[in-house]
DNA sequence: TTGAAAGCGCTAACAA
DNA sequence: TTGTTAGCGCTTTCAA
């Protein structure tokens, strides 16, 4: 009873393979009395179709692959849980492909990946989403594919970005009514095209309410705890020192927060710091860090059904899906102590 | 040239097809000259084996199926990381298969997954190691399958682990040696037996170095930083107050610290915290938490070691990997400011 | 609405 | 050391 076939089925249901092949299938033009006796013996024989045979014969996995670069461990993994709640209930599964950004052989691998396994479609994290010669080579393969966040090329398929620029507006705005004035910024990493709309952000921000822009309250980080705190380091010595701190990702602006903890500098009164991103870190700090969340796991399950949507030939012209960041207002900022609001 | 077979590369190196999969599988038996006239062919055309066909043929898929509950986000990618390090030089990729634990669905789904993909071997995390149904339902698949860290009937397959009871001892001794007796403990989730083990450990230190257990010492948390939130309220009411507390993980210590904070306690001058993982959050607390680090990337890929071990045949009886947890003394501990150390 | 037959591209006996 | 011949279990024309 372990491994019943097709042909099995078809001989107990007393009907040819290829209705058994429709009814598994959910197509049409199948009478409902024959749909229950194959359901039947499906049942009753405890039959899988196996998918290698499937894959084979209908040129087509039912397996999506999940490309991305090394960010943090908690994004990756809001991915994958979204992108998999789409697609195992509709019979995809999922193959992840982690991959160093400046390898040599990045490309060699995706294709590989793609050609052996037939890999039916393909999503794209950042910072492989700008990745001009994987994404050409995809293209070459033929392969469907859908990236989230992407910063360039939006044309080149579908694609789910967020309004980050705008959230990094909006935190901006939100400290320069505490009363900010001298607000630092803490850029991402260079690969990292995405985290670099949170500058502009910064930036329009600090225009449109006519505050003076000083280039030397912004470092550059690289994204981790490490560059953070060489950054922090650099800005709390200058002068005027900032009286808030606006980092572009969560990872370092907890380092500002050592630091500054380090140095006696009291959170919120003498520094207001703020992150991006909403890891799980943020809360756990002390004071818990003001921060931008990004709905991850909805963004990628609509990464994945817009993949999907694809493969099945509902080909809507480059379909897009834009979804919004919110501000998480937590204790690591606040109006200056003894500095009038403004 | 995008889509050459194995009769294409036959043809052009002017041999069979079976000699052309001799050397694509890098099997014996075949003349250098016949080896690199094949190798020629099929670099010419770019030739990549269809997995699909050869899954199908030879009733196996290259593919692994790693199965986990829901633990922490670095933990699984830690184990990711590690398996596919291993497994993915060896031509075996990876199904990743997030279940909940506690879904009536859960086996169901993992049948289908196994029968359906013709996964080759499965990984199973905690707290999956120990769910006798799904247990027993991989061996009456007759799947291959190995365990990270489980804690009962470890007969049943090969397995990794590590000294997380000796790990949680010597961490105790070290707060006991730094003059604490009033050494509270955070339990972890019911669920996860091997978070267990760790309380073990701490008990055992307390009684070999004879220092009497105080039941209203140990609470009981669910592994996240909510519930150690809780369960440090409780500790730090009691009398007379601990001034060390042991949490069975980083989130929970995490937790620890911010009520701490709170209520105006130094640590480690008043209280000492000590947690276990090392997370990322762990150094970027404030201070910096004492903790104990798993191998996990370590365990995982030697768990995938053994798995293909046992899939090429070679069939160890029963292999285990151990390895060592480490302690990672950072800021958050300390002697008692004020109390001689003993 | 159903079925027959022909592969999909490979591996696995078995021969030679 | 190499080749021949069957399938693996499905999907897909194309007929009926």
């Amino acid at each position: 009873m372990s491994k019943a076939t097709i042909d099995d089925v078809a001989a107990l249901a007393g009907v040819s393979i290829k209705t058994v092949s429709r009814v598994v299938n959910k197509e049409p033009n199948v009478r409902q009395v024959t749909r229950e006796k194959v359901l039947a013996a499906v049942a009753q024989l405890d039959y899988r179709p196996n998918a290698s045979a499937r894959s084979l014969a209908g040129n087509r996995s039912y397996v999506l692959g999940l490309l991305y670069g090394t960010p943090s461990a908690n994004y990756i993994l809001d991915v994958q849980v979204g992108v998999l709640n789409l697609c195992r209930p509709q019979g995809y599964d999922l193959l992840i492909h982690p991959c160093v950004y400046r390898d040599e052989n990045l490309v060699e691998d995706i294709v590989e990946l793609v050609r052996q396994k037939r890999i039916d479609g393909v999503i794209l994290t950042p910072p492989l989403t700008d990745h001009m010669e994987v994404l050409s080579e995809l293209e070459r393969l033929e392969v469907p594919f859908v990236r989230i966040a992407p910063t360039l090329n939006k044309e080149l398929s579908p694609y789910v970005e967020t309004n980050d620029q705008e959230a990094a507006y909006d935190m901006t705005g939100q400290l320069i009514a505490m009363g900010h004035r001298d607000i630092a910024f803490i850029t991402g990493h260079p690969d990292h095209r995405a985290v670099a709309k949170r500058f502009d952000g910064y930036q329009a921000a600090l225009k449109d309410r006519g505050i003076p822009f000083r280039p030397d309250l912004v470092e550059n980080g690289l994204n981790s705890f490490a560059s953070g705190e060489v950054c922090a380091r650099r800005l709390l010595g200058r002068q005027p020192r900032p009286t808030a701190i606006f980092a572009a990702n969560d990872d370092m602006a907890a380092a500002v927060m050592m630091v500054a903890h380090q140095q006696g500098i009291r959170i919120p009164d003498e520094l207001s710091v703020a992150g991006f991103d909403d890891t799980p870190v943020a809360y756990q700090l002390w004071p818990a860090l003001t921060t931008v969340r990004q709905p991850v796991q909805q963004m990628a399950r609509k990464a994945a059904e817009l993949l999907l949507k694809r493969l099945k030939g509902k080909d809507v012209p480059l379909p897009v899906g834009v979804l919004s960041s919110s501000l998480i207002l937590r204790d690591s900022t606040g109006p200056l102590s003894g500095v009038a609001g403004s």
